[in-house]
DNA sequence: TAAAAATACTCCATAGGTATTTTAT
DNA sequence: ATAAAATACCTATGGAGTATTTTTA
């Protein structure tokens, strides 16, 4: 609810690129760089340093990242508390996650939504996509939450954020001493990879097609059935895996792990709410836009 | 600095009316009705009880009303910022300015300026509007603000804001039972006038003219030298008389005189800022953006 | 029945895209 | 040499206008 002119801006400044704001918010380049040069030309100030290639806040420009933060605050306050006139405030709702969401993601959403609305019963079943799916279908939960995107005709699915599958290695791992290798160096690295069946070996199988390689191509050293036990092993091995950003960020903010990005290859996946067809209102929906508010550290480009 | 339909959201909730919001805005009603449509379908709540004439905020209404506030006091402090950021903030200006707008307008402004910027040292020449530019092209002021809109090539003129002429009476005004009269009754009127000469008397004549009167059509009961003498003996008389609306909205506001409205009949003026032309960037131009903000009560529409 | 809001349409300004050039490391 | 920002140009959507109808005090 602020003009989109701030909101371009707040992304540029905090991804300090013109371009990797484009990306975050689903537009181009050039239009970013016209926004911006709007702004600036409306406030008779330079917002950024153009270094080249770094690009830093002028004076101004900090000045105005101070005030558009808290302007966005006051507008999810709006939203919330708008929100919190319309909707059912009491009732129960059940959920349904597919694993990472419900382990990773969910879990502090869920907390604030408590806090927000103690009078609402929150349940929450964690299974795989297939299996959420067909609870809903059931009528066992009115809300999933799910990674993958099988299209059924009588579901309706509703972007949430983008996930991306990440080459993860140990921070003191020597094979990984660049955050940066090619895509042929991937063969001879030792992995670790999730069990046959789960979403992320999928998804990276699909990938590897893509580039005409198959999982066989690689150097699977061994297959674990969890995530977190896959972490744990990175840390006392050499060995790296992929697995999703949202279950490592912990872990690469505090540097117990880190990121090793390969070039020109990249691995996308939408998570999508999933309500039946025709269902509207209700605190299901209520819960999609709080999570929404709460929760926006990737948005979801309608791909 | 806030998305555009919240500003008419805004517009609409002070003025309880559409169509004035629409005014004040210098859009048309039915682009104001839109906009609200737009923010009640995106916020899913009614924001206006619509009981056909009248139109009362909702809950949701007033939720909105208070954050829109907030947010606009945010982004008026954003402006400011920044403004204070590029301008020197020291040194002198010096202003002329007409007689109306020296004694009705700029006061509350010179003080709120002087209260945000102490080292500029103001001084405010007051005379008629012929003189202000004579003092502006002989450099002795830097900035003027005047009434009329005579167009010299060596002056730009930019708009501040719309002044109206109203007819005026005392509260306990027999003659003026009714708010609104024909244009036929005020030959009838006993009317008060300002000298030969002043701005007042000569855009009245101006509109006069479009109707095919003349001011000898009317009848003139006296002529007084200034405005606060004429308010003085509406008080005390059965007389009424044409006055910029902000030189009696103080006697509006505290019900001692009263506006009355004439069918089809509006005189409108164009406050205007001067400057020589070229002249650009300064204390000028940061005074002038100041005054904006703080004043905007009748924002002008680029006529 | 009159004043205000809603509706129906037409049009154009601007936000966005693609292709390309410039710049700085 | 390369990655990022700026520029140039084109297109299309949505915001604004005019004209008209509906509503209710």
């Amino acid at each position: 609810m602020l003009d989109y002119r701030l909101t371009v801006f707040d992304a540029v400044a905090r991804r300090r690129s013109f371009t990797k704001a484009a990306e975050e918010l689903c537009i181009t380049q050039p239009a970013v760089t016209r926004h911006i040069k709007e702004l600036e030309k409306q406030f008779r100030a330079r917002l950024f340093e153009r270094q080249g290639n770094r690009i830093a806040l002028t004076g101004a420009g900090l000045v105005m990242q101070r005030h558009v933060m808290n302007m966005q605050e006051l507008s999810r306050q709006l939203e919330q508390e708008i929100d919190l006139l319309n909707e059912t405030r009491r009732g129960s709702l059940k959920l349904g996650a597919s694993t990472t969401i419900a382990q990773y993601v969910l879990p502090p959403v869920l907390a604030k939504f408590h806090k927000a609305s103690r009078d609402v019963r929150l349940t929450l079943l964690n299974a795989n996509t297939e299996q959420i799916e067909q609870s809903l279908l059931a009528g066992e939960i009115e809300l999933g939450l799910i990674e993958g995107d099988s299209r059924r005709r009588e579901i309706r699915y509703i972007p949430f954020a983008i996930d991306e599958i990440v080459l993860v290695s140990g921070a003191a791992n020597v094979t990984a001493s660049k955050s940066r290798i090619g895509l042929e160096k991937l063969r001879a690295l030792p992995l670790i990879m999730r069990e046959a069946g789960s979403g992320t070996l999928e998804v990276l199988t699909h990938e590897l097609k893509n580039r005409n390689m198959k999982l066989s191509d690689l150097s699977i050293e061994m297959s674990l059935g969890s995530t977190e036990a896959i972490k744990s092993y990175l840390m006392h091995s050499d060995c790296m895996a992929f697995i999703s950003r949202h279950a490592v960020a912990r872990e690469i903010e505090s540097g117990i792990l880190k990121i090793v990005e390969i070039d020109d290859f990249a691995i996308h996946r939408q998570f999508s709410f999933i309500v039946l067809q025709g269902s509207v209102g209700g605190l299901a929906d209520y819960f999609m836009r709080f999570a929404g508010r709460q929760y926006a550290p990737l948005p979801a480009c309608p791909a």
